[in-house]
DNA sequence: GTCTATAGTCGGATAGAC
DNA sequence: GTCTATCCGACTATAGAC
């Protein structure tokens, strides 16, 4: 602890006269730090009172607000869900679009591509979605569900599949339900949240120091050519 | 806690009548166990206690053979790499014995899918191998290396990916420190750790209740058909 | 080498002033 | 709504008997 750093809590006033959303603003701020730190360090490795400190509160303030840290990380699994369900929301509409026209196999195939070089954008260029994919991947490695499990999924996860889930039956010419078409899915979406959860891993073997500029273009441009040679392949076992 | 469970600890005689190996019989058992309890709840998530517990001894033991919490979770690391090496160094040398044959690009491909497939079976049949896995990728899944990560690097993920990237850039025919190789490899292996790591959304979208006999048979089957589609690609862009 | 008992620390939650 | 002060439980690590 190198500072003193006293009294230095990012101020917070912005009130006219009547006590105008001082609270929105203190338990918005309290979230967005709070899937920071969960992400970093995971719900164990995380005090309350870091998260308290670090968006100039304290730990009563979270209390009252959440109902403590538990209601504080479900409550981070739904915002996080939420914005992020809007980020590619315009994509996913679009991939409907695509579907209710009967668009041919190529613009599916780059509509796929689209939703998944959106997302690879997102999590390596956006200052905040980086930890706000660790929170998801610490989220998921567990062995049983849990309840921040499931508004995740349910909120988030499923929605986002579902359109990548019809795209790619229409492009292998397979049933929605097909486990073919759905391990596909998973494995495109696996590919590109490995190079996140295996960070360390992947930047040492390639001898880089960040995902950034050229080096991520360069891994987009990859990672397209694998899901389009996936993609492509010819649906010889009708199953 | 239905049973009372007194004096169950795990017998461990088996010395004749010098005190032979009692010292390093606990001592493994507290290793194996501490991987277990480590991968299912992480560093953070896990007590001294419960895995004192688990091997029938107690914290001090702990602290007597390991130094301490941190030391056991760095000797869990060397313990599970060293481990896991052996379990695909067969495979290992036969893949460098084809790199010095010269051998020709279909049996390379086919390392390359005997190799992953050995891992999925491994990840998803053995009992012990489920935690493994979760253990490596919560070492991974931190945003800065930690001692424990440069442990599992060097001795497991450096020994197995080289004869990786060796394979698939012959295959690609590319340089061996090409990003497209490496990058490559990457998407190969995090294809296949998905499906432990987002354990429950893959289970959850499929339906399934785990991976185990026909449905693993299929989950085998279609990554493989993937590496074969990636390895496949045209070297067109020689970079 | 193995154990029990305990010291010392830290984190989550609460009470109650303002 | 926001804060300080405090309680209490859980954890790691240690001391010392056997």
């Amino acid at each position: 602890m190198p500072a003193v750093r006293r009294n230095s809590r990012p101020r917070k006033q912005r009130h006219s006269s009547t006590g105008y959303a001082r609270g929105d603003d203190t338990k918005n701020r309290l979230l967005e730090i709070a899937i920071g730190v969960f992400g970093e360090s995971g719900y164990d490795g995380t005090s309350t009172r870091l998260i308290a400190s670090k968006a100039g509160a304290n730990t009563a303030a979270l209390q009252y607000y959440f109902d403590g840290k538990e209601g504080l990380y479900l409550a981070c699994a739904g915002y996080l869900a939420d914005r992020m369900l809007e980020n590619i929301q315009p994509l996913i509409a679009e991939a409907d679009k695509l579907l209710r026209e009967s668009a041919d196999r190529d613009s599916m195939i780059d509509q796929v591509c689209g939703i998944l070089d959106r997302q690879a954008v997102s999590m390596f260029g956006a200052s905040d979605a980086r930890e706000w994919v660790l929170f998801l991947a610490r989220e998921q490695i567990g062995l049983r569900p849990g309840p921040a499990f499931d508004i995740i999924y349910e909120r988030l996860t499923k929605p986002t599949t579902a359109t990548l889930v019809k795209l790619v039956s229409r492009i292998l010419d397979r049933l929605d339900d097909d486990p073919q078409v759905l391990i596909t899915v998973l494995a495109i979406i696996g590919q590109l949240m490995y190079f996140r959860i295996g960070y360390q891993t992947a930047l040492r073997m390639l001898g880089w120091q960040d995902f950034t500029g050229e080096r991520l273009d360069h891994l987009r441009s990859v990672l397209q050519q694998h899901v389009r040679a996936m993609l492509a392949a010819a649906p010889s076992s009708p199953s």
